[in-house]
DNA sequence: TCATAATTATGAATATTATTCAAATAATAA
DNA sequence: TTATTATTTGAATAATATTCATAATTATGA
């Protein structure tokens, strides 16, 4: 799927940085960030995406903003052969389930999942966990706060 | 912190869906999409931006391609005085750490960590958990795989 | 090392987009 | 209904994106 067969220098680890805390930063800025012509830039940030180096660009929404105010990681205990997936792949059906996770032990899966309250939980594990062949059993924790919430990466620095 | 004496409507809606799906898209493109002049898309971004809604813009690089291979969970037991969160700061800050979530029972905290290896996880337990004072116990579970991996929210469609 | 090939960067030209703002509409409240 | 406020439009300008030929750089192999 991803074609890594790409040795990233410090330019790209730079572009890397910017784009990683400002994904809307617009590629005059970054040429002028980093001395170079915006149509060097454009070429990089174009290789990188086809690289599947950046895989994709997104805004974060504040939940609370769209009511979902609850989140919740589900472990699920289920009878996938190792490597198969089966449940994986219903459970990433779920729009509201954000992560699956194949983890090591007998657990199975581990998801995070976003609801309005505790009764759109309820409901998701009623409803949809429950349609899903091959689980043995769930169980849940309960987010009270979230004190971080990230998915950058550390971008290594010179070397 | 947030500001959120706000009611979206429709179009607000379909501007976080465009922009939840590429963060890159341009106004003209969503003005298009929309059947609205550029000029309003502008304000109606820059309010979502300022009342806090859209958070942030950010590019999702593959983990991978930044030798980052290995993923954990970590439940760390501490003894923060509940709503304090003295040890979830401290966690953090460190800069693996992707996620740390205040979780329900006597856990305490839930990390995320991305490490390039196994050894790389072993020297972040030792010498970045392993300084933060009040933790009592860790419990990692690892990541073999992941299914799906998004932030992406349930956004609602009419009404 | 040198020469050639391949890659990457530049700079200029053009196409598009962003941004501003006054005027027009629409929505809301009194 | 009328006044008030909020939103949208449309046009004008500033800025950015994109293309591409050329130049510079880097890599490669004899």
């Amino acid at each position: 799927m991803a074609k890594l067969e790409y040795t990233l220098d410090q330019i790209d680890y730079q572009i890397l940085r910017i784009m990683q805390d400002n994904a809307r930063t617009n590629n005059a800025d970054i040429a002028r960030e980093l001395g170079m012509a915006p149509s060097a830039i454009l070429e990089r940030v174009k290789k990188l995406e086809q690289k599947d180096i950046i895989l994709q660009y997104n805004a974060k929404i504040n939940p609370d903003a769209l009511d979902q105010k609850m989140l919740s990681f589900i472990f699920i205990k289920a009878q996938d052969i190792i490597g198969v997936q089966k449940v994986g792949l219903l459970l990433a059906e779920i729009p509201e389930v954000q992560e699956v996770h194949d983890i090591a032990g007998d657990d199975g899966y581990l998801i995070k999942v976003r609801t309005n309250d505790a009764a759109g939980l309820v409901d998701l594990m009623r409803n949809s966990l429950g349609k899903i062949e091959g689980i043995i059993s769930t169980r849940t924790t309960i987010v009270l706060e979230t004190v971080k919430e990230e998915q950058k990466l550390v971008i290594p620095t010179k070397k």
